[in-house]
DNA sequence: ATATAATATCTGATATATCAAATGGATTGA
DNA sequence: TCAATCCATTTGATATATCAGATATTATAT
């Protein structure tokens, strides 16, 4: 039974369904901003880009449209949010303070082993700032936050925040194209790892807030005031 | 334009498509204790069961997925998640969080004729504590947070919101069985609404996260003790 | 020329059909 | 008796067909 249980779970990573192909697909697509805002996504035109057929493009965009990344108006099409930049911001704020509080959940309930592990990473994270390898490095960083997510021990915030932080990846690695910005991020991320270890919930939680938000500001503004990347 | 606008919106609210009728029906199921922990939720099944086709049901087990009440191991098929209850739990820290991010947000950008407008709906709920119409608060109380979340003027966080609310509905009015229950409420409504009407977000937030952990306790120690209801 | 009505086309919503993986049971062999 | 294997059935995943509402277009009347 736990040998079918770990079955499992490497299927879900291994599998990778129509339907989560068209997800990725369409995800992409918007956050990168190949489809413009407003865009109406036809089923059948994407079925098509895609060469599948549109049951797992409406499955796509249940889920995108739950997400907040398009909205659907019954009998008239799904279309993609009108302000997307507006969205991609608003869906910072509010991995910001969910993925604060898998901080604090995770100093609360992580266990010295596990906090060992977080220390290794954070060694690895340190050793790839000194080089110049920023895709590495962005990588890092994203298994430090997701290592944080699943100490937290909570299956509905992990899986909310692993949507939300797929949103975030296009933008991630744009970020460390600043050198100020890499060292900040780490001496951030040392922080939350120092509140984890010490067992202080309400310090990690700001911390690991307050890192998200500077982070989006920074990024945002990026993006903004044009193509830096 | 305007005018069409006005239009999507109602339709919005009026139009219920089946795929919506199917999510109602088994994320209720699913809360309420209809359908197990565990149990395997078979599309053609639940299908013929609403008298509908699978298509509509597919779309809504995805929606469930998403929201964590389910989960989906492919190929082999869509589970009510094993832990409803802790799921539930989870679920309502983050709207904790989420909807005190909501009622920061109030604070700062809510016009002052919005906030009139929440006064009166504050009053309403006052009139109806003294009165025996316990329905008519829950309504009222999921009206008030309704407005806040509407105040803040987040597309995103506001739909995201709306069905981590729909997932509590069912547990809200058993709360208001109990009178220090439906007095405390009103009371911490209140201070949210003085710290929104008096301009403190930090305040707010931390009241209305404090309010929703604290109602949740409440409620889900009372389904732990038994059929209090 | 403009507005309105009629019609054709497009597209979302739904239903049904098909395919392949997975499950359960029967059967066979040790 | 138990285990392994084969086959029938179930069921998820996908594709296609159908229906109805929405949009665009054309025709007609004023």
């Amino acid at each position: 039974m736990a040998y079918e249980r770990e079955d499992w779970a490497r299927r879900i990573e291994q599998v990778r369904s129509l339907r989560e192909l068209a997800l990725e697909f369409i995800r992409d697509a918007i956050v990168s901003g190949r489809f413009a805002p407003g865009q109406h996504l036809k089923e059948r035109e994407l079925a098509e880009a895609m060469g599948i057929s549109t049951t797992p493009v409406k499955e796509a965009l249940r889920v995108l449209e739950h997400i907040g990344l398009v909205q659907t108006v019954p009998r008239r099409g799904t279309y993609v949010s009108t302000a997307v930049n507006t969205s991609l911001h608003e869906i910072n704020w509010m991995r910001a303070y969910l993925e604060g509080l898998a901080a604090r959940w995770a100093a609360q309930k992580a266990s010295d082993q596990a906090i060992d592990q977080l220390a290794v990473q954070l060694a690895e994270m340190r050793r790839l700032v000194e080089s110049t390898d920023r895709d590495a490095l962005a990588a890092a960083n994203g298994r430090f936050h997701a290592m944080i997510r699943e100490l937290a021990q909570n299956a509905v915030l992990a899986s909310t925040l692993a949507q939300v932080a797929a949103v975030e990846r296009v933008y991630r690695r744009r970020a460390l194209q600043d050198d100020l910005e890499v060292t900040t991020g780490f001496a951030e991320h040392r922080g939350v790892f120092e509140a984890i270890r010490d067992r202080q919930p309400e310090l990690a939680e700001a911390r690991m807030r307050a890192h998200i938000l500077r982070t989006a500001d920074h990024v945002l503004l990026d993006v903004k005031g044009g193509p830096t990347g």
